[in-house]
DNA sequence: GTGAAAGCGCTAACAG
DNA sequence: CTGTTAGCGCTTTCAC
């Protein structure tokens, strides 16, 4: 049924051995026998079981990739971008969904132990860093994203302040005075660092700070997000502005916005972050902060790469990749409503 | 470094077996053996060595999900249901993606069969006939979603003609005489079903097929909608309705027709395919064909794992699963743009 | 009930 | 250059 190295060389009738050596491209086989090896390999239809290979040579091939979710877009995205970057350095990645809960993070992280995977990307959610301790068995861990944990371990974002920050100041430089937030959540490390950014370029752009423009969000999906454009719009004075923590929270707020039938951008300016694909064709298109997320991926797989196989135990880096603000319609005004992306390829 | 169940044997003073008959709950172990086992395997943290055992047992418990790119939502929500359907049955799933180039299709096909996944859920794109006569290595395929190929494997889909039909049918039902549609493509088995049951739904409502309202797609991105509504609004005699084969077609030609000042539905109503999340966002609301996906991923999971504990060789099955038609405002008028989703949980 | 030993398929010394 | 041999860590007959 299944053939192993061991029927290859007692067809071709040499060792397992020069069959390894060949099958592993080894470049001293003698011609002749590396001709009939070739041949037995063909006729059998040999098939390295990589598994067994993995187990001798004490790696697995594997990484693992532990995301909330597949079906939200950003990590749709990343996960591709984190497969092909695995791919260059030969690992196939096995990816975890935890719904962004706690209990299931710490599942997951325990998991990682049993010996099936090599190294581990972590874009947590939830986790505390008591979590952390040996749970995942001691193998190389790159945290992704900004987490409010504070553990010594790899790490790589954006730098989510300065991005925030950037993005609070092109509204402000459009004149806008009542600018909002959506996202607040005490649970997410990106909230609190988003709204650092959000504080610091209202107060550089000389506006004062109001709470009850600062709308909460326990998901950040659409829905959320246009619910909490609607209590925005219920106060007493309105937003002209509003800068929502991710895309999706923005697509929302484009929605209750429509509903209403206040404009974008003339009534209220609205900046995303995230850059997901979609954010390019929504009406109007979105203004975003856009991580580049194949270097942050490249820069995951490349520091597990180094721990895997570095044998140096050095200190925890923190990588910070580059963004950039991407202003569409949202802010830019029906001027731009001409442009639309060419089809690509 | 890496505690294995003979260390753990040592310590506790028994022998492996006795471990391993712990460590897998087998019933009958001596109670004061027990102990002692369990308190061992807590003070050196042992963790199951996963890639030996499945050496041992003849298989992997990993099983692979091909498909063409995870930063489309469709595959991304698929994958998620996949991979949550997968994990019930002790299974963690690999993702190959192949950007639905038929050269990295074989490519991934044909690294099935180095032993490292016991079945392959396969989304092909380009994949021939001839490509598949033991490609994979034996291992247990399915077939997921429509394809070109006529080969005697698995396959789990939703009827696709008549899917396609029952939108047409609904544009139709609306009064809509210059039905278009946009994603025609002979490389996609997809295409040529959309199209048929699009011809079927026309000729029975008493509308004739013309060539030119069927508008091609490359790919079937966004931009690409965008592009293909653009050349059916250039027609002598543009149409009042388009079925567009994805959704994302479908949101880039609501852009399109955003961009000239057509509204929508009025001027021109829109139906998708695949029910994407973002389409329940767009402005105005996606009316799509909404595929059960849950049901397709655990459809295409329980015949794998069929096959793989079934020994008895039975005929290849064909399963269909359910969809509905998601009526929503790019067809049903101004009317509902009320109808905000709820936010869930 | 539990130990000893074989071996899953492969690679890596180590001889020759 | 190539054969022999010893495991990687685990499960599993087969005795005791």
């Amino acid at each position: 049924m299944t053939v192993t190295l061991k029927d290859v060389a007692t067809l071709a009738g040499v060792s397992v051995k020069t069959v390894s050596n060949v099958v592993n491209g080894y470049a001293f086989v003698k011609p002749e026998n590396r001709r009939r090896v070739e041949e037995a390999l063909a006729t059998t239809g040999y098939r390295p079981n990589v598994g067994a290979r993995n187990l001798r040579r004490g790696r697995t091939g594997f990484l693992a990739l532990m995301v909330p979710e597949l079906s939200i877009p950003y990590f749709g995205e990343l996960a591709g971008l984190v497969i092909t970057a695995a791919q260059k350095r030969g690992w196939s990645v096995l990816i975890e969904q935890t719904q962004g809960t706690r209990s299931r993070e710490r599942a997951t992280l325990a998991s990682l132990g049993s010996h099936l995977v090599d190294g581990a990307l972590v874009h947590p959610e939830a986790l505390q860093a008591s979590d952390f301790p040996d749970l995942a068995g001691g193998i190389p861990l790159v945290l992704l994203g900004e987490h409010a944990v504070d553990v010594p371990i790899d790490h790589v974002a954006i730098d989510n302040v300065l991005a925030a920050k950037t993005a609070v100041a092109h509204l402000a430089s459009l004149g806008r005075r009542r600018i909002a937030a959506i996202g607040r959540n005490p649970w997410r490390g990106t909230s609190e660092q988003r709204l650092a950014g959000y504080r610091v370029a209202l107060s550089e752009a000389g506006l004062s700070y109001e709470d009850s423009l600062v709308a909460p969000a326990e998901k950040y999906h659409r829905a959320h997000g246009a619910a909490a454009m609607k209590t925005l719009l219920a106060l007493p004075s309105p937003p002209d502005a509003v800068f929502c923590f991710n895309d999706l929270l923005a697509i929302g707020a484009l929605r209750a916005l429509a509903e209403v039938g206040l404009r974008v951008p003339e009534d209220v300016a609205i900046v995303g972050f995230d850059n997901n694909e979609e954010s390019a064709f929504s009406l109007p298109a979105l203004t975003t902060i856009a991580p580049d997320k194949a270097a942050l991926a490249e820069a995951a797989i490349d520091l597990v790469h180094r721990r895997v196989s570095g044998s140096s135990p050095v200190a925890p880096e923190d990588i910070q990749t580059p963004f950039s603000l991407e202003i569409r319609e949202s802010t830019a005004g029906p001027g731009s409503w001409l442009s639309i992306p060419p089809p690509p390829g």
